[in-house]
DNA sequence: TTGATGCTTCGGCTGCCGCCGAACCATTGA
DNA sequence: TCAATGGTTCGGCGGCAGCCGAAGCATCAA
């Protein structure tokens, strides 16, 4: 069977701690450079970019050349859930030397992150039950939600880009997406994007360098209990 | 990071051709012996044992000693749906040579096939439909359903077994669970299981050795049509 | 008890793959 | 044009991990 060989490849290529040390810095949704690559994977800029070309081969990232640089960045949000997938799996591998699980050893990534190019985490989570306990969200079929008329406005209301949002029509509006750490769905998609922009540029949350880490400021504190009623 | 090793780690696991191997033959649900998993894999039976200790020490899967005879199965159907979601991955994948998509080569693993231990395919995504249409089935949360009460009478007309399937308290008894090569999702949990069963027993389908693939019989096409007026 | 079967442990071999140094190409800026 | 910077290609080294033969335990059937 021919998936067989597909699944061990796929499987090999995140497989390796280098790679997967790329592809984890990856999950924030942007492009890196490749030698910022190597440098969070603590490897030479050449065996950086053999990897990369591997796994651009691979399907899993995109190149994009720019000046001298090299952006690399995940080729799809597809590769970003099955990464999440595995984490999941990792996560609940209980060590019988530490029964403690991995994530619960880094709580500000529990806390607060990028899922590709949405938040995720305690504060993703916060948001999303906001959304839905409101009346803004509703389930829509298995994987999608709906937006209703009121989270328009309530949208509107707090500067996210709608109209921009809808015009990626290529990819899904409001999407599920499982989070691994709190194993709950949290919002996703062009509309979970937005959501996560307008975090960003209203200045409520901040991305660290090199880590999908994201730190909610005091104003953003403010902004969840004030406009999501949410206290994290 | 600590989750980046973690990663690699399962991602490794899963990423050796004998190992995959293996791991696709154990996505039908059930036990298989050390033997024929090495047959499958098409190694010799000590290095078998070795890839099955190291499989079992990461969590992926469970041993049970039976007799003379030793059984692995797959640890947990969060295992089947990370392979699931690396498969969907592998997919998608079109290599240059020949842009057809790797399950598509194999139309009977597409048609109809095991997943763990519901049904999945042409044919689980036709039994799910027909339930949701018919309001025997309704979406509940983000990965769940819901059996009405005329989807209770429905069931047990056809003899699957409801009791059986709400006693195993620790399992999801609805759940949804993306189909890889239809891309909507299936109904699995407990009473996936119990309606694949009630299929199997019947004589609707029956499982082809040493592969997912399951067969439908005559009587089970003729079976789609008349209980769930599905045709396939 | 004896032999057959199923599985595991041990030891040694082999090949692959990840790694780096060195050299090379491309872009930028002076 | 020349130096600096970012990336890739090439070649060779070293270690790990997958593989098997041989031997060692269990279990079952006589």
């Amino acid at each position: 069977m021919i998936t067989v060989n597909a699944l061990s490849e796929v499987a090999a290529l995140m497989g390796d701690p280098a790679r997967a040390a790329m592809l984890s810095l990856l999950m924030d949704g942007r492009a890196h450079t490749a030698s910022d690559l190597a440098i969070t994977a603590g490897i030479t800029a050449q065996t950086a970019s053999g990897h990369l070309s591997r796994m651009v081969e691979g399907n899993l990232l995109a190149a994009r050349a720019q000046g001298r640089n090299r952006f690399y960045r995940l080729a799809s949000s597809d590769v970003a859930h099955a990464i999440e997938s595995l984490m999941a799996l990792a996560g609940t591998r209980a060590t019988p030397a530490s029964r403690t699980a991995a994530w619960r050893r880094d709580p500000d990534l529990r806390f607060c992150r990028t899922c590709y190019d949405h938040l995720a985490g305690q504060v993703g989570i916060a948001v999303t039950d906001s959304l839905t306990q409101h009346g803004y969200l509703e389930p829509k079929g298995p994987r999608d939600w709906k937006l209703t008329q009121p989270g328009e406005l309530f949208c509107e209301r707090l500067g996210v880009d709608l109209p921009g949002a809808r015009q990626a029509s290529s990819r899904h509006f409001a999407r599920q997406c499982l989070d691994w750490s709190e194993r709950r769905p949290h919002i996703s998609g062009a509309l979970g994007a937005a959501i996560a922009d307008t975090f960003f540029k209203r200045g409520w949350a901040e991305r660290l360098r090199r880590s999908r880490t994201v730190r909610l400021t005091d104003s953003g504190r403010r902004a969840l209990g004030s406009h999501f009623g949410a206290t994290v």
